[in-house]
RNA sequence: GGGCGAAUAGCUCAGCCGGUUAGAGCGCCUGCCUUACACGCAGGAUGUCGGGGGUUCGAAUCCCUCUUCGCCCACCA
C-alpha cells in the first residue's frame, strides 16, 4: 500500500485515489476499536459514548436513506472520539424476516416453485446462504462511505448469541405473564400468509363504497317479510357471509321493536338475530351495522360480549371458503375458492339481481395494507402470540416525559408520548419461516399447557411423550427492540461490554421506525436493564426527490451512494446531506442530475484540497515551530486575527454540537432540544475554512511566505496551527480529505503514527487584544476599494492610489496608522497604494468612509462621468436621508426609549451617529463634486 | 375523524424563546486564467418573509384566522 505521505497532491482531487488507503490506515491504527477496559464505568479515565446503527436490513443495498443514516452517526461517533470518549459505534444487519422471505420466495416465483414445494428447511438454508453475501456487501458499503464502525463488534440479529438473547427476552416475559397466547381478530396479509402487528398493517387513504344492503325480517313462523327487516351499510359485503348478527344502537327508537327478532341474512340465506350494542353510531350509515365477529376486530368484540358464533368464511390466501367443521355451512358452492375481491362483485350483483342492494354510494376511508407487499390486509380471527404492552410501556413513557430520554427534533415528543399513552398489545408471531422460531413446545400426549423453553426440547417435561415446536417464528423488531442490549452482551450481565457501554448514547434513526423500533428499544431498556438504553433520540429527516417523494426502489427515483462515491467522493456526500439537513428536515436531492445535487459537497472538499496544495507547497519541509513558541509580540494583526476568529469557530461548532450527554441524568428545559445542529457545524467549518482563512488569510499570508520574508517562520507557524485546528474541527463531516491533508501537514511533535480520526478535538486559545479588531478595519479598507474599484470599472490589473483621511480625531488617527502600516496588506488584496493627508484632495471623486471615523478617498479624475456619479450619490443621500428620519423619530419616542432595553437603546444610537456621519459626508462629496451642476 | 409540521431570493433551505439595512449554497448578471483552486477570484441583482387580522415602542419571529402542501395517528361499519 502506498503511503498517503508519500505521494504529491495530485492537482485534481481524486477521492478514489485515496480513501481506500486511508480507510486501511484507521484500520490499521485501530481507530475505531473501543477498549471496554477504558471505560470510566468500568474504572477507566475515558468517559464511553456509543452508538448502535439502526441495522440495515441483510436484504438492502445502500441507499441514500443509509447514506443520510450512517452519515449523521459517523459525524456524532468522530467528534465524540476526537472530543476524548471512548467512543464505540456498533455495526450490525437485520435479518428482517417477511422483508427476506419476501426476496427469497420472489426468487422461486421466478424459478416457478413456492416456499412449500421446496420445504422449511431447505427454504432457511437458502435465506442464509442469500444473507450472507448481501449482509457482507452491506457493510462493505458502510465502509465506502467512511462509517467509523467498531467492526470487531459486528452483530447480526440472527445470530446464535443474538437468538438466544431473543429466546432469554421471550421466556422472562412470558413469566412474568407478559406474553400470552390470544384468540382474537388480527391483521393478516393473504399475499405473506402470516399475521402483522398493528404498526405493520398501514393505513392507506382509499376511496371505496359504501355498500347498503337488505336484510328482510324474518317473522315468528319463519317466513320472510321483505317490507320490515333493517338496511345494513359496509364497506366490504364479501364478509357478509360471516355475518352473524345485525347490532342497533340500544337507545336507537327506530329499530327498538326489532331487537330481538331475526333478520335473513341473504346469499348465506341464514336468519341472523338483531341485536342491541353500543358500539353502533345511530348517526352512521342506516345505524345497523352487520357483525362479522371472525373478520372485523370491532365486530369481534361485540361477538365476545353476545357469545355470538365467530365463523370463518375466509382461507389464509384469501379465497371464499367455510372454515372446516362449520355448521350450518354459510359460502354458497358457486362462490367457494373466489377470491375475495372477485366474491365482493359477484355478492354485490347477486344482490343487485334480488333487489336487495339499496344503494351504493362512494365512501372515503383508510384501507390497511401490508408494509412489506402492499396487500389489502384481512382482519381475521386466529391465534396469536402478543405482549402485553401497557406495563412495559409505563417507564418508557415516564423516562421521556422526565427528560430521562430526549426526542430531537421536538416535535416528535408529543407524537411519542401520544402512542405510548394508547399503546396496544403487540402481535409477536409471524406465520413465516425466516426468524426466530417461538421457544414453545406442545404436547399432545398430555395435552397440557405449552411448554415454554429457553433450551430446545425434546420430550414433554410433564409427561415424556414426543412434543412439536411452534410452528410460528417471532416478529423481526421482536429481536431488534433488544438491539442496544444484545449486542453489548445481554443476557449476560457479567459481560464487560454491556457494563462498559450501556446504556448508549445517541440513537439515530429516520422517524418512520419510531414505533416500529425506537419506542420498543426504550420499553425493552427498562424492562431487562432497568435503564434507558439512550438519552437522545435523533430523528433525521428522510431522502426525497425534486418531487418530495420518499425515494424508493419501486419508484425508481433513488440514488445509489456508492455512484456518488465513485463520482465526487465519500467527502463530497457526507458534506452535502449534513449540510443541507436542518434538524429532522427531509434533504431534496435529484436522481436525475447527481452532478447538481451535490456540487455543494464536491466544491468545498475540491476547495479544501487548493487549500491544501497551497499551504504543503509554499509552508516548505523545515520544521514548523508550535504556536506556542513563538514570541506573541511577533504576530501580525492578520495573525491574531485569524487565531481569533479560529476560537470563534471552535466555539461555535462546539455550541451547534451541544452537551454530549445530560450533565447529570436527565435532560433539563433548556439543554432538552439543544445542540446536534450538524448543519450548523458544518456551515461554521465551511465558513471559517474558505471565507476567513482562506479568502483573507491565506491570501495575506502571501505576502510572508517568500523566501526572504522576514517573518516568514511566524506566517508558517500560524498557518500549520490554523490549518491543523481546521482539519480537526472539519474531520467529523469530512474525514478523508481532512485526514489526507493532516497526514501531510508539518505539525510540531507528532508521532509519526497519528491519525487525525483519534487526534483530539480543538480547543480556545486566548486573548488577541486590539490586533483582531484593527484587522477588521483593514477588511473593511479592502472591500471598499474592491468595491469602488467595481463600480468605476478599474481595469484589474492597474494599481490604485488611495488617501486617507480622518475624520473623527483620535478613533480615526488610529485607524489611520492602521491602514498605513497594513500598506502590503492593502496592495495585495485591493491593488492600492495608500498615503494618508490631511484632508481629501479637491479633485477626489470616490469616497467610502469606514468605521472609526476614516475616509478612503481615490482620484478619479477623468475615470467617471460627473453627471452620472451626481445623480447617483444624489439618489444615494436621499435614501440615507429617508432612513435616517425613520431612526430619528424611533430615538425620540419615548416609548421606545423607555421600553427597550438599554442595550438595543445603545445600538440604535450608535447607528445614528454612523449614518448622520455618513450623510454628512455625501453632503460634502456632493458639494465638492457636483456644486454648480 | 384527531394531531403535527411546512409556506422566506429563480431552486434547495438557514434564521423563528421579538431588537442592526433578512442570510447561505446552487443558479443568474458583470469583470477577471491575480504564480492553490474557473469545482475558482472580485463585484452585482433578486425577497409586500403564503393571505388577512391582532399584541407590541418594535413582528419573518408571538397570538387568531384563512389558503395550499406534506406527515403521523385512528375499530364509524
Amino acid at each position: 500500500m502506498t503511503s498517503p505521505v508519500d505521494t504529491e497532491l495530485s492537482p485534481q482531487y481524486d477521492p478514489a485515489a485515496i480513501e481506500r488507503g486511508i480507510y486501511d490506515r484507521w484500520l490499521a491504527a485501530g481507530a475505531f476499536h473501543a477498549d471496554a477496559r477504558r471505560s470510566a464505568r468500568l474504572g477507566g479515565d475515558h468517559v464511553p459514548f456509543t452508538i448502535v446503527i439502526p441495522p440495515p436490513n441483510v436484504t438492502a443495498v445502500l441507499h441514500m436513506g443509509h447514506g443520510l443514516d450512517e452519515t449523521v452517526q459517523d459525524v456524532i461517533i468522530r467528534w465524540r472520539r476526537m472530543a476524548g470518549d471512548e467512543a464505540l459505534w456498533v455495526p450490525g444487519t437485520d435479518h428482517a424476516g417477511i422483508a427476506t422471505q419476501n426476496v427469497i420466495e420472489k426468487q422461486l416465483a421466478a424459478e416457478g416453485r413456492t416456499r412449500f414445494d421446496v420445504g422449511r428447511e431447505a427454504f432457511v438454508q437458502r435465506t442464509e446462504e442469500f444473507v450472507r453475501v448481501t449482509g457482507g456487501t452491506i457493510l462493505e458499503q458502510l465502509r465506502a462511505i467512511g462509517s467509523s464502525c467498531d467492526w470487531s463488534r459486528t452483530a447480526y440479529t440472527l445470530s446464535p448469541e443474538l437468538s438466544r438473547a431473543v429466546r432469554e427476552a421471550f421466556v422472562r416475559l412470558y413469566e412474568k405473564g407478559l406474553i400470552y397466547r390470544g384468540h382474537r381478530v388480527i391483521h393478516w396479509c393473504s399475499r405473506c400468509l402470516t399475521s402483522l402487528s398493528d404498526e405493520e398493517a398501514e393505513h392507506e387513504d382509499a376511496s371505496g363504497t359504501l355498500y347498503h344492503i337488505r336484510y328482510a325480517l324474518v317473522r315468528a313462523d319463519g317466513s320472510l317479510d321483505p317490507e320490515a327487516g333493517v338496511t345494513v351499510a359496509t364497506t366490504r359485503p364479501e364478509t357478509m357471509l360471516g355475518d352473524v348478527a345485525v347490532a342497533v344502537h340500544p337507545e336507537d327508537a327506530r329499530y327498538r321493536a326489532l331487537i330481538g327478532q331475526r333478520v335473513m341474512l341473504p346469499i348465506a340465506e341464514l336468519p341472523i338475530p338483531v341485536i342491541a350494542d353500543a358500539y353502533t353510531d345511530p348517526a352512521f350509515g342506516t345505524g345497523v351495522v352487520k357483525i362479522t365477529p371472525a373478520h372485523d376486530p370491532n365486530d369481534f368484540e361485540v361477538g365476545l360480549r353476545h357469545a355470538l358464533p365467530m365463523p370463518v368464511i375466509m382461507t389464509e390466501t384469501g379465497e371464499m371458503r367455510d372454515a372446516p367443521d362449520t355448521a350450518p355451512r354459510r359460502v354458497p358452492d358457486d362462490l367457494v375458492g373466489a377470491d375475495r375481491f372477485a366474491a365482493r362483485d359477484r355478492i354485490v350483483a347477486a344482490l343487485q339481481q334480488r333487489a336487495l342492494l339499496v344503494k351504493r354510494e362512494t365512501h372515503q376511508h383508510a384501507v390497511r395494507h401490508c408494509y412489506r407487499c402492499h396487500t389489502v390486509v384481512e382482519p381475521r380471527l386466529s391465534d396469536q402470540w402478543f405482549v402485553r404492552m401497557a406495563p412495559l410501556a409505563a417507564p418508557a413513557l415516564e423516562a421521556v416525559r422526565r427528560g430521562d430520554v430526549r426526542i430531537l427534533p421536538e416535535r416528535h415528543h408529543a407524537v411519542y408520548l401520544h402512542w405510548m399513552e394508547n399503546i396496544r398489545d403487540w402481535n409477536i408471531s409471524r406465520q413465516l419461516w425466516w426468524g426466530h422460531r417461538i421457544p414453545v413446545w406442545y404436547c399432545d400426549a398430555c395435552g397440557g399447557a405449552p411448554h415454554v423453553s429457553r433450551e430446545d426440547l425434546t420430550r414433554c417435561p410433564t409427561c415424556g411423550g414426543a412434543v412439536r415446536q411452534d410452528d410460528d417464528v417471532l416478529d423481526t423488531w421482536f429481536s431488534s427492540w433488544l438491539w442496544p442490549m444484545t449486542t453489548l452482551g445481554w443476557p449476560d450481565a457479567s459481560s464487560r461490554d454491556l457494563r462498559a457501554f450501556y446504556p448508549t448514547d445517541v440513537l439515530v434513526s429516520g422517524p418512520d421506525i419510531l414505533f416500529f423500533w425506537i419506542a420498543r428499544m426504550i420499553m425493552s431498556g427498562y424492562e431487562f436493564m432497568g435503564a434507558r438504553p439512550f438519552h437522545t433520540v435523533y430523528l433525521h429527516g428522510i431522502a426525497r426527490d425534486m418531487q418530495g417523494r420518499k425515494m424508493s426502489k419501486s419508484l425508481g427515483n433513488g440514488i445509489d451512494p456508492l455512484d456518488v462515491v465513485r463520482l465526487f467522493g465519500a467527502d463530497a456526500l457526507r458534506y452535502t446531506v449534513i449540510a443541507g439537513m436542518g434538524m429532522g428536515v427531509d434533504v431534496r436531492l435529484d436522481p436525475d442530475d447527481l452532478e447538481k445535487s451535490f456540487t455543494p459537497g464536491r466544491n468545498f472538499v475540491t476547495k479544501l484540497w487548493n487549500i491544501g496544495r497551497f499551504l504543503l507547497g509554499n509552508i516548505g519541509r523545515e520544521p514548523v515551530a508550535p504556536l506556542d513558541a513563538l514570541d506573541r509580540g511577533r504576530l501580525t494583526r492578520a495573525d491574531a486575527w485569524i487565531l481569533e476568529r479560529l476560537d470563534a469557530a471552535i466555539a461555535e461548532c462546539d455550541t451547534a454540537f451541544g452537551a454530549a450527554r445530560p450533565s447529570d441524568g436527565s435532560w433539563t428545559e433548556e439543554t432538552r432540544f439543544a445542540g446536534l445542529r450538524l448543519n450548523e457545524y458544518t456551515e461554521t467549518a465551511r465558513r471559517f475554512v474558505w471565507n476567513e482563512l482562506a479568502d483573507w488569510y491565506v491570501e495575506t499570508s502571501k505576502n510572508r511566505l517568500t523566501p526572504d520574508a522576514p517573518d516568514r517562520d511566524v506566517a508558517r507557524a500560524v498557518l500549520v496551527h490554523v490549518f491543523d485546528a481546521a482539519l480537526r474541527l472539519l474531520h467529523p463531516v469530512v474525514p478523508f480529505i481532512t485526514e489526507a491533508l493532516w497526514q501531510r501537514l508539518p505539525i510540531p511533535g507528532r508521532p509519526a503514527d497519528a491519525v487525525l480520526a483519534t487526534a483530539s478535538w480543538p480547543h480556545r486559545g486566548g486573548a488577541f487584544g486590539d490586533a483582531p479588531r484593527e484587522f477588521a478595519l483593514v477588511q473593511e479598507a479592502v472591500n471598499a476599494i474592491r468595491q469602488l474599484r467595481s463600480d468605476y470599472a478599474l481595469p484589474p490589473g492597474k494599481s490604485v492610489e488611495v488617501v486617507i483621511v480622518s475624520r473623527n480625531g483620535v478613533a480615526g488617527a488610529d485607524a489611520v496608522r492602521v491602514l498605513e502600516e497594513e500598506r502590503a496588506v492593502l496592495a495585495r488584496l485591493a491593488r492600492a497604494t495608500v498615503r494618508a493627508a490631511a484632508e481629501a484632495p479637491r479633485e477626489a471623486a470616490a469616497h467610502a468612509l469606514l468605521s472609526g471615523g476614516t475616509e478612503l478617498v481615490m482620484p478619479l479624475a477623468g475615470l467617471i462621468d460627473l453627471d452620472k456619479e451626481c445623480a447617483r450619490l444624489t439618489e444615494e443621500m436621499r435614501q440615507l436621508g429617508t432612513q435616517l428620519d425613520a431612526l430619528r423619530s424611533r430615538l425620540t419616542n419615548e416609548r421606545f426609549t423607555a421600553k427597550a432595553p438599554p442595550h438595543v437603546v445603545e445600538a440604535e444610537r450608535a447607528k445614528e451617529r454612523d449614518w448622520s456621519q455618513r450623510h454628512t459626508i455625501l453632503g460634502d462629496k456632493i458639494a465638492s463634486l457636483c456644486g454648480g451642476r
